[in-house]
DNA sequence: TCAGTCTATCGAATCGATTCGATTACGCGC
DNA sequence: GCGCGTAATCGAATCGATTCGATAGACTGA
């Protein structure tokens, strides 16, 4: 052939072999003599033949070793967050064994009406990707088309903190039980009036106090079930809600809540990240932590530059979770079906929690 | 066929149409009546059929729509990084158009003969990854074996942050440039006495004073390029090597240099994260930046919950470089051949730095 | 009305490797 | 010397879609 790369046919000619033979040499799916080896390699070399083309062999084979992730965020939003870089960090070492690789997706709002043909090339998504199986992370709105889409494609599917529904594995965290152990820790230090900042309620994010007479819940998971957590304990707490788990986010949250009329003694936040920023708002205002403010965090992710700092908190094993789901894929993969997981988070008592300081 | 997914062939069957009109509805690539459109897709919704398997696709058109993104880190440690963070974005945003997703791959080191046979499945890599293109990231020590795969493979190169030889398109900053900007901003304040800190010198990360009589080069280029641009204006400054790009590690190289007997009066640190540290540090010796120090970072980056604080530093288009690398892989995937780009830092003046301290 | 466009559709070749059942060759025991 | 088991190799079918040149109608204008 005049053009092109060389091709194992090409190879098998050069090496006086049939093509099954010199595929076998480069899978070592079956015994090949040791001579017949090193003539396919030597002919591979003369030729410049750089192993099989994995698209065909992934047509052949029926698998492509990719893994997609699917995120809900832009990109950069998800690796702004330490949990999540974490858990990506578990599920790259824990699809290592497959030899596959993560294709990172973005969950897409399907093209509006207004722009009715996309770009000349159809776009990447869930419905075209070339993937064996997909991850979804922190799943809300989108979750139950983008399941939609890889059922009727009938790709495994595993959900890290979401709720899928039944048959799909998810991995979660035991949010609820967890969080109220930070309350009850808070309670048996005496804090009555206790302040929550919690994690965005729902897609459409927003910042501010959560009006008492509201109703209606987080819908998404984690920041519910946290919040029931906190609730079971400190029914009547005042709830601030954050646009993003970020430090400024906390602060911002931190600054609002001491600065009102009646500041609590004790913040429950929903993430480390925030109550880094509650800590600081405390810190501005003049206040001690944990003399003046006790501040509960959530995750137990490494804070960089918060020392003395350690914050009280819970920490969950973000990159088993990661792993977990990475273990789940395998196995879905080799024909059995994975069980779901639930992690426990632990209780870790840092130094931002003590007792409520004495009224004056 | 009793078995498996329907087949474009079982669809067009159904429809009453050939294969190849059942494809171009799919593909939209030749015009086709509306009413056998309907009939096809009427068809394919009948027997369940999703659209073309991507494999097939991919074998037959050459391409797979995927772009490898190679780190030399772990992937969370690659995240950890608000720079290679922006840089993904912008990325993922620059291939959106081609449609394609991003793989992330880590550069391997190839196994060491003490394991022979690596898992059962081929692992997934840089040698037989499904990618059409690969973007190598921050790349140093394998570089050039990496590269050489790639250019057996005949796979297209961009190379962000570091050399790669002629006829890659590389993108980067003015690190040199724009370092020394930062150095003659302090000059001009007065500073004689100047520290700086620098990031890791090579792929053996390790922490400490760099003796002055060490006359090596980092070989990490953007360390280098950095403390040459200061070198330029400050000779015999003290540099200080840390081990990652990290606050915490900051804080290490400004409690170190701030505690010496002759402290400097100004720290040029190579990354923001680094100049937060290295301000936190200050702080906890009872130093006001920027009346008794002043430091400078470098990145630009929004450093979460380090108000009041704004670092003077020069500010690197990141995302932008992540586009750039992008729209050089969308150029060579069209044939067209792709320059290298250079991109500037905007010197920012913020809060951190201001003239020396008068002497007592 | 007929040559001369367009359009929509069709057939068949092709992308490159894998796989499995069949075949050859060889060594060995009886 | 014959049959048989084993190991290595071969052939041919297959994976599923895309593409390009050919063709059959439908339509236009002279």
């Amino acid at each position: 052939m005049a053009t092109g790369r060389p091709t194992i046919a090409d190879v098998a000619r050069e090496a006086g072999v049939s093509p099954s033979t010199a595929s076998v040499v480069f899978s070592g799916k079956a015994p090949v003599a040791d001579a017949t080896r090193r003539r396919v390699r030597a002919a591979s070399d003369r030729l410049g033949y750089t192993g099989p083309d994995p698209r065909a062999a992934s047509l052949r084979r029926g698998r492509s070793g990719v893994v997609g992730v699917v995120f809900e965020e832009r990109l950069g939003a998800a690796f702004l967050d330490p949990v999540k870089t974490l858990m990506m960090d578990g599920l790259a070492e824990g699809v290592a064994p497959l030899g596959a690789g993560l294709l990172l997706l973005r969950d897409e709002v399907p093209a509006s009406t207004s722009e009715p043909a996309p770009p000349a090339e159809p776009a990447l998504s869930l419905e075209t990707a070339l993937v064996d199986a997909v991850v979804l992370v922190g799943a809300s709105g989108r979750l139950a088309a983008s399941l939609e889409i890889l059922r009727a494609r009938g790709i495994p599917v595993v959900v890290i903190e979401g709720d899928a529904g039944a048959g799909i594995p998810r991995i979660d965290l035991d949010n609820l039980d967890a969080q109220r152990q930070a309350a009850e820790h808070l309670r048996r230090l005496g804090h009555e009036h206790v302040a929550i900042v919690t994690l965005p309620w729902s897609g459409r994010r927003r910042r501010g106090l959560v009006a008492a007479s509201r109703e209606d819940d987080p819908s998404i998971d984690v920041t519910r079930e946290r919040l029931r957590g906190a609730r079971e304990v400190y029914p009547d707490a005042t709830v601030f809600e954050t646009a993003a788990s970020l430090i400024d986010e906390g602060w911002e949250a931190g600054a609002a809540l001491l600065r009102a009329v009646n500041p609590p003694t004790a913040v429950i936040a929903q993430s480390d990240l925030l109550a880094a920023g509650v800590i600081r708002a405390a810190e501005e205002c003049g206040l001690r932590v944990p003399q003046d403010l006790s501040v509960t965090g959530f995750d137990g992710i490494a804070l960089d530059g918060f020392a003395p700092y350690e914050l009280t908190t819970l920490a969950q094993p973000a990159a088993a979770k990661g792993r977990a789901a990475a273990d789940a894929v395998v196995r879905m993969l080799s024909g059995e079906d994975a069980a779901s997981v639930r992690f426990s988070c632990a209780f870790r008592h840092g130094n931002t929690s003590g007792l409520r300081p004495r009224l004056d």
